[in-house]
DNA sequence: TGAGATATATGATAATCGTACTCTAAGAGT
DNA sequence: ACTCTTAGAGTACGATTATCATATATCTCA
């Protein structure tokens, strides 16, 4: 049965948001097709009229994934100032919550090693989303293009490996000390530059 | 047809070891229990008188990958020196040929984010593997245990998150920037403690 | 030392699941 | 009213995990 062209539009952003968060919790190879459909509230079947293949979700779902960090620290940034903003993120980021619920959190972080393995479509997407993310990160520094751009990168990579190395752990004593640990890193690079003023 | 102890014994090992390769080249959902027969020379059908699951081999597998990386620290150490040891190590995990070939390199990198969607048996074999590089890392350093442990700590988050992160985007350049930024990072948390002499 | 008991690898097979595709009914556009 | 398109449902195909009977070589114990 045919819907509407807003109804469409809707089921799609929905298929696309569903998956961005199905994609976090289970991993690239852990999702499929029906499920998804299913948690849109809809059938398999109707998938192909939307994607031209499963790939083309993922790569889809990896950038409104790094859409929605990055729609965030913009917001913040513009509502409490960048730093505030910056500072919210590392907060939010090297969390228990944020180690406990992939679901909600970085893709790089949730499935950042299954993406190595994909193909053109998803690497460019992760690549692209990473991009904005660190531009969106060192928009907060007043420092040179180079010199932000730099800690933005430093910041994220010792994030990620932060959460992924705690979180398959499993052990919450555990995961606190990597957390408390990167924490003192992340200020100290963050020290290295000069935040914006609000 | 019956083989004999030792052969089986061989075999036993031969599919842990490329298991463990395999593991990190595909990942956990990437790898089949067929694949891994063949390339140890093998049919599937005799998988199950060796392990009672898929699950327990890619524990075992898990736990020679971590083994082998404590080994060549240790064997560093031995022969070259603690603080020697330890810059090689940081020296082949920050390069753009541990980026490119994920089968020889760490595990956390290559399938650390499938760990946190596995059940408790690789779940535990990852934390001990985990923590057994950290000790033979922080027996490099002639800080306190706690202070060694946790530099040790920093240093692979930092290393993972930069690997994970660089990988993914398949682009040699923006992955050396990514390695020599982390490398600058790295070195300053080495500063942070002192480490053994020969 | 020799024969029976035992255990391993094989190849076939069952059962399940995922992707991708096709056909069709039904409802929206025009 | 007529056409076009969307979702639904079913299905073909392949792959995966796990099991099983069988052949065969190794152990083991008398």
């Amino acid at each position: 049965m045919r819907v509407s062209r807003e109804t469409m539009a809707r089921h799609h952003q929905e298929i696309v948001a569903k998956a961005a968060i199905m994609l976090k919790e289970r991993g690239i190879d852990g999702l499929s097709v029906a499920d998804i459909m299913q948690a849109a509230g809809l059938t398999h079947g109707g998938f192909y009229r939307h994607f031209a293949s499963k790939e083309a979700l993922v790569a889809d779902a990896t950038t409104a994934a790094f859409a929605v960090i990055v729609e965030r620290i913009e917001r913040g940034a513009a509502k409490d100032g960048p730093a505030s903003a910056l500072r919210d993120y590392v907060t939010d980021y090297l969390s228990l919550a944020h180690v406990a619920n992939p679901a909600a959190g970085c893709p790089i972080a949730a499935y950042g090693t299954d993406v190595a393995r994909q193909g053109a479509p998803v690497r460019e997407a992760y690549a692209q989303g990473l991009d904005r993310v660190c531009s969106a990160i060192a928009g907060c520094f007043a420092d040179s293009p180079a010199r932000s751009r730099r800690l933005a990168r430093e910041m994220i990579t010792t994030m990620v490996g932060t959460v992924v190395t705690a979180r398959a752990t499993g052990d919450q004593q555990l995961a606190k000390s990597y957390l408390a640990a990167a924490r003192t890193t992340v200020e100290q690079l963050m020290a290295h530059g000069t935040l914006k003023p609000n």
